[in-house]
DNA sequence: CATGAATGAGGGTTCATTCAT
DNA sequence: AATGAATGAACCCTCATTCAT
């Protein structure tokens, strides 16, 4: 019983944390960290300001833990695509659709890890840097891995998953800036997939 | 009345005001728009507060001017060199050597540009739509012209400039991560041109 | 639950907010809008800084609001005395005595009216403006009721108002930088009277 | 001859520093004392802010000094007008005159004293209570003549003098706010004459 | 748990005043 | 004498944070 209980109020409670993480990130990729207000956070999730603090130990941790878990969902819900696939060529794609995605329905969370908080709160520096080491390797590694495989050429791995990383920011912050991303999507997937494979002197059948 | 607006006041005047738009771009490029102070950027250059305003009208007019200024002394640089040349081998060869140059020598101008001030201010916004339009664009000129001679394939040239624009940056900004970069910068600069040749399909001599 | 803008919270801080503007009132009357400063009004209400802004939007906005609402309970005050007759001289008698009891129980209604905030701040000047005009209306109807009744001769009534109305504030103003100006209160009303029915040839009998 | 090279750059320097007096009278009878800034009056003198620092030792001593001077040119132009006749009726008709014609072609005189600097400086308080004094005892002159020389019955005369400033200030500032005030002077002047002489019960000849 | 009144450090900005030229 | 660059105290206001209810 008291069980049951406990659990519901676990679930109460959690339900109300996560309308407020929500709230946050919504407030935080659309201004920014500074200029984003407790007060602004609090507003969005219909709570009042005490709440905040009951639940979060202060503005810089609950972004930087925002920015660690989105960071974490956005890594693995792409890693996840690559891992699916066996072949470099689908790898690439299927990754680059995974990120597409998420930028097209979730614009948050880009915003929140290419916009919203950088180089302003100190403690955030590192995990910035982390999050971009993270990305960088989750590019890196199917590009090892076809190396190993003799898909393509030997090369410098971790540069041109550097700029894998950049390349394809790039292009997605452009899509989201014109009307209606979704509707080029498949394109730009294409695009920026012939674009990787050429980069890395894939020899094979394109898609 | 020889005191009056004298040349050498004016000189002083202006040395005086380019130091603290010096200043400026330090603190802002280090700390970000809302994180630096008017009280930082006087310190960092040693005179009053009110000697700020005596110079410049507030912090963001300053801001953004020093934005644009910063973008227009980038883009006039990497433009330059990619002008002087017109093979597209080494216009890319040239044009990302200018960069890294910039970007090792004055990495404040780097820092602002691409870490500053992103998120913040509204009239800024604007701004750095502006600016990645114009890097866009500056990668883009060679290519049509490349296509244009045949030397490289029809492609959507606009959506590999973009590309290229966020590739170089994200290798750039990794670059300036690392210990003494300038050593690594012939190599990243070869590394950078061959991938851009290869992703735009180019069939002439590699550099 | 119970702890919702209940009546008991709801009323302190109604009593709070009556209290600071009551403290500004002070301030304001004594020093003029410029001179008061925030702090100013915050120590003298014994609370924080933050706390005067929790209340009011801003200086300006309570400064105008505690204008017209000065003003508006001291016309209210007089217009009251005067309504509450029917004959001229007691009209007359009965509205002095009004404006000279608030002069003289809340001082600083007539400083912050009369003097606290002339010249100053834009948005103030339409509402002095206001302010002086329904000060001599208030003065002008019984003058005109008692032409129409003929019990003066016909005159410029509006002028004459603007004159009573200039000569009661100067007469309070120099009672109010008396000692113990309560006890030549009653001398003052009279003189106040029969000066002002003199000025308009009244005839019949006086106090 | 250095004598009338002395005077010369004496004269020089005091035409300087009179421009800049009227500078000043203008730029604080129209903002008021501490709407008005030092930059304010020395752009409308046309002169450089250290030129200010060189005739005058600080703002506040300048306002006093402009505000007792104008009080002078102000009480002495009427006191004269009034001691230049003999009769009652004509000493406040010119009077009365005299104090319009400032305040309609000088309007920056009444300005200053009536609205300018009101509740502002502390050190100004004295001067303004000693201005309303000589004022009101010019009034009251006239007056006690008149009940010496049983023109009027007697009466209190300072009290009388009192009201007849105030009056006469409220009309005269109605006045100046409303469009092209020289038309109405001559009916302004009539009435406030015939509202003085029957205020103090004057049996004889109106003007 | 939740609330929101209360706090005060700190930010941007103004402006009277000084002083080397 | 005259200039205007330079100064810094002080202003208004914001906002992260606390705590009594």
């Amino acid at each position: 019983m008291a069980y049951k209980s406990s659990d519901k109020t676990r679930q109460k409670k959690d339900a109300k944390r996560t309308a407020m993480m929500q709230a946050a990130v919504q407030v935080f990729a659309e201004k920014g960290y500074h200029a984003a207000t407790v007060r602004d956070i609090v507003k969005q999730a219909d709570v009042a300001i005490g709440t905040f603090y009951f639940y979060f130990p202060d503005k810089e941790t609950l972004f930087v833990h925002l920015y660690e878990e989105t960071a974490d969902f956005l890594l693995q819900t792409i890693e996840q695509a690559v891992r699916s696939r066996k072949e470099l060529v689908q790898q690439l794609s299927y990754g680059i659709q995974a990120y597409l995605n998420i930028a097209i329905y979730e614009p948050a969370v880009v915003q929140l890890l290419l916009v919203g908080g950088v180089g302003t709160v100190p403690s955030l520096q590192a995990k910035r840097t982390t999050f971009r080491e993270r990305l960088v390797r989750l590019w890196q590694r199917p590009l090892d891995q076809a190396i190993d495989d003799g898909v393509i050429p030997n090369q410098n791995s971790r540069r041109v998953a550097e700029a894998f990383a950049g390349a394809f920011d790039e292009v997605i912050l452009q899509l989201l800036a014109m009307p209606e991303p979704e509707e080029k999507a498949a394109a730009v997937i294409q695009d920026l997939t012939l674009f990787s494979l050429r980069a890395i002197a894939f020899k094979g059948n394109p898609p």
